[in-house]
DNA sequence: GTCTATAAACTGATAGAC
DNA sequence: GTCTATCAGTTTATAGAC
């Protein structure tokens, strides 16, 4: 009987899991084939069905993977002692990185939120996200007490709009590459800098509350 | 002989479209079937045939009417002389509105973004991204030019912050949902609001260029 | 015996044709 | 409105390897 969790070790499943991803990734749930995904994966599609029972319960191994990298990938983060800009700045950078290396394991979990969201928003806030959305707001909420966040702010607010320009670079990339007016697609680092930069010191000439 | 742009003026024609809208957003591309979106549109499965020749031809026109409903919501705001605050606060409004209000079609863009191979329909979404950028950025542009945009700043990354934030709150929203930490996903207007502190006025305690 | 792999067959849904 | 050829996910039977 297969397993919900195969074992890592087992070579087979980590192949089909790997094939499985960019399936997902790029043809969405319904457009990714059982077949295409054995054959990708150097197996057929009774291995398949062997080491996951069902295609929903494949899908729901991918997405785990990749919350389970992004977590790696941030938890160092939360344990730096720096000061809050380079806290800031390395945090921009490690989810810049991760989301353009791992560009796959990023656009099944995005997709899963535009596709499913609403049905299986619980789920997934409660297995995936709340872990890495403790994580990642902990670093603006320790600013705040250490007085290097603005006392005005909410911590969750400054974290939204960081990550939400992570995102942003991320997903509008591969169509803003194509439009003379924006040169950042070829340049994350430099993207990264400016938004620190808005992030950090806002975009009015004369700052005012309102 | 189905013409590749029915007549808006036809009722069948329109009827068709909402329907495979909503299934394509729900769905995803191959997840909706064409006989789900005939009945839904209340026609035979021949008569959406007869309108779009193929499955593909009316995805492309579903893109193609989401594309236009957007630009329709943001002409005007280019076009209004209020400062740059009330601008600002005008287009985070009716950015977050438009993609709540109009879900479906905020749904079956972002998602066709997502698309990897970016086969089908790129140039249609570059041409999507490319009419609401001039028109989005001009905002920023002439705040900058008028001195209500702090000098340092490019108007680019100002614009990109500000609709990154947008499309984070519509994406995530159905995530965050169930997140006992994260107050904004039923008060958009407070998360509008917040966000346009953070992106004026920053988030630094101590502003200084890093 | 358990684990891993496969081929072949089954059932239902699909896009599209007539 | 019916038909069809195709392809989807899934199951069953089978068989070598540790």
């Amino acid at each position: 009987m297969p397993s919900p969790t195969p074992h890592a070790t087992c070579e087979g499943a980590r192949q089909i899991l790997d094939a499985a991803l960019e399936a997902f990734a790029t043809h969405g749930y319904s457009g990714a084939s059982m077949h295409a995904i054995a054959q990708q994966a150097g197996v057929s599609k009774a291995n398949v069905f062997h080491h996951f029972a069902s295609k929903e319960l494949l899908y729901l191994a991918v997405l785990r993977t990749a919350a389970q990298r992004w977590r790696e990938n941030l938890v160092p983060i939360a344990q730096s002692n720096a000061c809050f800009a380079d806290q800031l700045k390395l945090l921009v950078q490690r989810v810049l990185d991760h989301l353009v290396s791992e560009s796959a394991q990023s656009r099944v979990v995005l997709r899963e939120m535009l596709e499913n969201g609403a049905l299986r928003g619980r789920e997934l806030s409660e297995e995936i996200f709340n872990d890495n959305f403790r994580i990642e707001t902990g670093v603006f909420r320790r600013a705040q007490a250490n007085g290097e966040l603005r006392a005005g702010v909410d911590p969750i607010l400054a974290w939204a709009a960081t990550l939400a320009a992570c995102l942003f670079f991320f997903q509008t990339r591969d169509v803003l590459r194509f439009n003379p007016d924006f040169p950042y697609a070829e340049a994350p680092e430099r993207f990264a800098q400016g938004i620190r930069d808005v992030l950090l010191n806002g975009i009015a000439a004369h700052p005012d509350l309102s």
